[in-house]
DNA sequence: ACTAGGAGGCTAACACCGTTAGCCACGCCT
DNA sequence: AGGCGTGGCTAACGGTGTTAGCCTCCTAGT
């Protein structure tokens, strides 16, 4: 009873929506650098320049796009900590929404983001589950931090062919899970 | 006495040389994003395509660019452990060293490294130290990971305005400190 | 009922991007 | 002397985000 369901609401207007479904399949299929505005346009049956109607620039498109991130993995994670999770189960549930949207998390995450085009309290949110289920900020910190490296390096194929990376990750729940639990 | 000084050499031609340090002062200044093959041949004195003449394409000036950096933060933490450092000193030295050069940082991190254009063995080699001070294949990972996601998370400014991260780095270098030590 | 105006589409165009083709001058080796 | 590789150049192509300017349709107001 922590977190509600989904108290965020991007307050699209309905071509707004969909240019944003479309670009979210779009992204997933081949990636934020090849999401261009001529092909975005040509899935929605229209011009680039009219997506200007809708948004100012590219980067609005990106914002919504990681608002929906962030909405996602925030759902996610508050259902975990609400039905009592662990730092184990947050872990492993972080890890599955990264590895099923790929694209999508490295848009989540990678780079500053503009807080001004987000909702108000959206990406502190998004985190309260890490904080939730330590119960110590700077714990809570650390082990998103872990969460995060773990997830991009594993993403980009970054560690050695063969690794058994879901030791690795059990590493990481068994340190940071605290004291008490 | 485990790792010699400076084993890898990218064996560049001496203009090859010329453009990757011009390369690298570009990327510190502007991001790699902003270093683009006209301004790059502008602050060498000469026309864009005639990089083309020592660089197949920008993805090569960029695999130079990685290269240096790899041997450059492989050369850090292998004095540290050389020297007898702990994890909390690796953990420090690796911090100070994204700090410094956040651009090259990030473009030696991020994205799937294309490890034929590298020269052999130079990513394992980098990332050893870690792995000598946990002494363990799998913490060393988990280490590996909690520190480049703290990194780039810092760079980014993704922390909450105000967060003690002095306190958050300490955390993960007490929790991944092996036992014996 | 007529009209003003906004919403949302369009084409043409601009500056910049990485990259290629083709040309040319210099210096070295035979 | 002659050939040729090295390394520079200009011109150009297709693609990028984005803007300007135009037009059409629907809606709201008088």
């Amino acid at each position: 009873m922590t977190g509600s369901p989904a108290p965020f609401d991007l307050g699209l207007a309905a071509r707004a929506r969909q240019i944003v479904d479309a670009a979210m399949a779009m992204l997933e299929e081949m990636g934020w650098p090849a999401l261009t505005m001529r092909p975005l346009a040509d899935r929605l049956g229209m011009r680039a320049p009219s997506i200007y109607k809708h948004f100012a620039n590219r980067d609005q498109i990106k914002a919504a796009l990681v608002a929906e991130g962030l909405i996602e993995m925030g759902q996610l994670l508050h259902a975990v900590v609400d039905t009592g999770g662990s730092v184990r189960d947050v872990l492993s549930a972080y890890r599955a929404a990264g590895l099923r949207s790929p694209n999508l998390y490295r848009l989540t995450t990678f780079g500053s983001l503009d807080r001004a085009t987000l909702p108000d309290g959206l990406e502190e949110w998004s985190g309260t589950p890490f904080y939730l289920v330590t119960g110590d900020e700077h714990l809570a910190q650390a082990l998103w931090s872990f969460a995060h490296g773990m997830l991009t390096l594993e993403l980009d194929g970054r560690y050695p062919p063969g690794s058994h990376l879901d030791r690795t990750w059990e590493i990481g729940a068994a340190r940071f899970t605290p004291a008490g639990a």
